[in-house]
DNA sequence: TGCGAGATTGAGAATCATTATCATCTGTAC
DNA sequence: GTACAGATGATAATGATTCTCAATCTCGCA
């Protein structure tokens, strides 16, 4: 698959990058932490206001495709989170709701698990929850 | 927060066992793999013709407050699984939706966590996703 | 055994998140 | 410029979950 990049936000081939798409793209780089489809729509509508929520669907759809963004597990709203490129997890912020990146992973090494369990793992998904140094 | 206890269901202080949530319970117990309260709705209208939707989803809600039932983050359907006590981590069949508990775990150490990002690690989730031992 | 406080019930309405639809418009390769 | 595949917004539709409320039932205590 061919790949479009915009500000480090990866999208599909033969996405066409629009005025309102760029709106939501650059909302979301420059966004700390999760996000939400209605935040991004309300906060989105603030530049452009014509813009439909389906939109914003669209949009964060194109984004996981590729990985760039990510929705959390989190058990309350259901959020996204927009990711770098790579094998990583996630630090979040039961406070303020900051989401960190953090390389370190210690899953269960699929040798292992195919061993034991004859199970043959593909992905994990890895979110640690807590208190980030600021709001400590 | 004394607890209840039925065949390893683990309930909150209080809980009254009627026979609407005893065939919910039972059919919990009974049930291997993840489940979604739409599923354990109709399964349970067949014992039970007289069974609300919203006492599956109260009684979901008791569980999960005990932990002895836990949402899963996969992207599909809102789906849960039953959960032994204790620490431990899932893995889902992406093929039969099957779920098999594991303990093994190697989420990064809050120590680690703490001094390298000053984060205060409380909880973590970690799902595997793959190919189970029977349909691989 | 009987009582009563308080927990629980089902049905349906209400809310919230997401997806589908469709006629119209526009970015991009030529 | 032109064509056309991809994109758009409004709105309806769907799906999941929560809320409401009057009626009912459970269980500890007498």
């Amino acid at each position: 698959m061919d790949l479009t990049d915009y500000r480090g936000l990866v999208l599909p081939e033969h996405t066409r990058l629009t005025p309102q798409r760029l709106a939501l793209l650059d909302l979301i780089v420059e966004r700390e932490g999760s996000f939400t489809a209605v935040e991004l729509f309300q906060e989105a509508r603030r530049r452009r206001p014509e813009l439909g929520l389906a939109t914003v669907y669209r949009t964060v759809d194109l984004l996981r495709q590729t990985g760039s963004v990510r929705p959390l597990a989190g058990d309350t709203r259901p959020a996204y989170v927009r990711c770098e490129p790579g094998h990583h997890h996630h630090l979040i912020c039961l406070a303020c709701g900051a989401v960190e990146e953090t390389e370190l992973c210690g899953a269960p090494s699929p040798a292992v698990l195919r061993r034991r369990y004859g199970f043959r793992a593909e992905t994990h998904e890895l979110d640690v929850y807590g208190t980030c140094a600021d709001c400590a």
